[in-house]
Parts: structure tokens; sequence; C-alpha cells
DNA sequence: CCGTTTTCTTGTTCCAGTTCAATGCCCGCC
DNA sequence: GGCGGGCATTGAACTGGAACAAGAAAACGG
């Protein structure tokens, strides 16, 4: 928890988020501010641990820059990645956050980042007096499920060199900013397996 | 289209639905009842096709009995069932309904079943009459979203016999209601394989 | 600048799950 | 009430990707 509160943040960027809510629905301009003072925002550095599986997530992080990833272990310490959040993007355990319960997945951080927090007291409360607000994470929270049933049918029904190029489509910075193992555990394969197919494509292209 | 008008809907029951929307968030009688009365009642055979891929989906279903299914098809024709939808769950495809995009997947009947569809344009406007609506869907929403990470997390990480063990205990009905070779298509596995699995089983016990 | 650690590659072996094929089965349908 | 077509089972051969092992190469802290 040391990471929540060590550091202050100066100069703080509220554009980018405010667009990002405008986008999903119309906010007058007092309720955005509403939502914005209550943003904990939060530097932190590279390789920190923000949840840890078995914590209570009562948190969601939107990132303003910088790069997050959330992510599951399962049985034999292997790790499943869920989610890759750079810029413009939230993360969060939302199966902890709204029951309260133990987290099972674990959230860190990728690079020095910059993030805005909105507790969920906080956000229970913002609900309670802006309305419009409950619409926006209605529809963020539906967008995400929909991009997650995108991922769960390609990774049901494609091959893994697919998937790969896929990926590279969808996020073609994202290879220059996280090592290789955890794309590769983003694409549900071993990391030598991820090595042998870039190995391929390098030998036909 | 066919479906979605002939069919009168005589003693309908709301019963179950209205609870269902209660547990979620508090509603007043008079807005409830505002929902209930844009519900459109339909009785489906079984073995109806209610949505097809590349059709725009307008609606969201409750199930009120029976058994719907939705699944993707794969280039090899192979289908992927995203969801059993059983008595007491909604099914649509969100990202058509959403968006007014072309669906992806196409939602069945597998059993006679009794289904209150929500039109997209009444949902929006009892919406902005109802704002406490916002927040039951934004629920139902969230813990959808919840269940697909588990799931997506279960067929990354387990083994297909753990997965079809798991199945089993969490819905013990359903082996005895729909095809086998549709529950393979839900565990990712071919039914072939399921077969042999459970044979295996068998065998032992 | 060097030692340590993490990351990436490459090769070999192995296995979970697929594919293909054949057989029997049950169930709806004229 | 017989028969045709989806549905389940079983077996044999095959394969995509995992596991294991061992080096090379960055990255990194001191």
């Amino acid at each position: 928890m040391g990471w929540l509160r060590h550091l202050r943040a100066v100069d703080t960027d509220f554009g980018a988020i405010s667009r990002h809510l405008q986008r999903c629905a119309p906010l007058r301009a007092g309720e955005l501010d509403r939502f914005l003072e209550n943003l904990e925002p939060r530097h932190v550095p590279k390789r920190t641990a923000l949840l840890r599986a078995g914590e209570v997530c009562d948190w969601e992080a939107y990132v303003n820059s910088g790069c997050v990833r959330s992510y599951f272990l399962d049985e034999k310490g292997h790790d499943v990645t869920l989610q890759f959040a750079l810029e413009d993007w939230w993360v969060s355990d939302l199966a902890s956050f709204t029951e309260g319960s133990p987290s099972r997945m674990s959230i860190e951080t990728l690079e020095d980042s910059e993030l805005l927090l909105i507790r969920r007291e906080q956000k229970e409360s913002l609900f309670a007096e802006v309305p419009a607000l409950e619409r926006v994470f209605r529809i963020l929270v539906q967008r995400n499920l929909a991009a997650l049933q995108d991922r769960f049918f390609a990774t049901v029904a494609q091959p893994a060199p697919e998937r790969y190029a896929e990926f590279l489509r969808r996020h073609p910075s994202l290879p220059a900013r996280v090592p290789q193992h955890m794309i590769a555990s983003y694409l549900g394969i071993t990391p030598e397996f991820l090595s042998k197919l870039r190995g391929r494509i390098a030998g036909k292209g």
C-alpha cells in the first residue's frame, strides 16, 4: 500500500481523462469537476505491484501515462495476462472492487506511470450525486465486456500464429514496451513458442 | 424476424424478472412498472434462430423459462458457444446492441422458451426517464464481465478435464438439457474428446 | 566496468487434444 | 413403422504447442 501514499502529484493533467469521459456520455462542467476532484493522482515507478492476489481492490485506475498489466497466476505459477493498460485505459480488479472480495488477479506497473485513482467509496457517493456518471461507467464496462468477448473468441478459435499477427496489428507499439514473455502470456502460449514464431516470420520475410 | 411478431403472450409472469432487478438495486414500484410495461413477452419454440451473425441485434432478452445459446462460428465452421442462458439470465449480442453494428455472434433457443425482450430504443428512453435503471444495468454488465474474466482465465489456464469437472459443478442440470457437442464447444474441445473424457470418468468410478 | 540477473533463442522430446474414419444409436418424420 | 440423418462412441494416426535443457545476449545495479 506504500505506493499509494508516498508520492504527491504535481502538475497533473486532467485533459485526457476529461475527453475520455465526455466521449462516453455528456457531462456538465460542474459534474465533470466533481469527478476530477475525487481523483487521486499517483506517480508510480516501473515494476511496482499495485495489487497482489488476495488483497481487496478498492480503487480503479485511469492510466494517464505509462503501462500497467493485470494478470492471474495458474496453479503451476505461470501467469496469464489479462490486460495491458496503456495511456487512456482503465485498470482494476472489477470483481474484487464491486464485491469487496479478495482479488484473484494481480496488477503491476511495467513502466513509470502516472495514474488517476478513484476509490470505491468516492465512486459510490459520486454516483448517488451525479447520475450521469453512472451512465459513463455503464458504457465503459459494456465496451470492456465486448472487447473481452472478442478476445475470448480469438483465443479459443484461432491458432497462435494468427493470434500473434492480430496482436501486432492492434498493438503495434507494445512489443517495444513490454518483455516478450508477457506478450506470450497474453497470447496464451509459452515464451519459447513465441520466440519460435518470431523466428519463423523473420525467416520468411 | 417472424418469431418476434407472430406470437402473443398470455399470462406472462413478471415475478422472476422483478425480483431479479430488485436484487441489483432498489427500484420504486412506479419505476419497476415503467420497465415492465416496455417488455415484450415472446414464446419461442425450440431450435429457433433469434439472431443470425451479420444481423443487427436491437434487443436484449431475459429468459423467463427455457434455454438459449449464443455462439460464434470460426473460419472452419465450428461453433464456439459463448453462453448458455437458462432461467433468470439475460442474452444478447451486447456489442451489436450498443454500437448498432452487425453482430458477429448467433443466438438460438435450445428449448421452448419464454423470453422478455427489451428493445434498444425503449431502453434508451427508459434510462433517460429512470436513472435508477442505469444503475441496475451497470451492475448487471459488471457481473457479466467478472464472470467472463473467470471463464477466460479457466479456459486458458486449466486443462480440459478440470474445465469439464468445474462445468459440471456449476451447471449440474445442463448436460440433461443440451446436446453434448454443444457442451464440448462451450468447453473449447471437440465432441469426440469430450466423449473420451466421459468414458475415462465412467471407467474410473 | 564487471558480475548478476533477467530475457531471448534454439533444439529435442513429449503429450493433450485434433482429425479422420467407422460403427451404432436414437429420434423425428412421411 | 421403417428409414434417413443428426448424435454419441471408439480407435488409430497425427500435430500444435508444452516441457525441459542449455546457451547467448541484453539490461542493470553497484
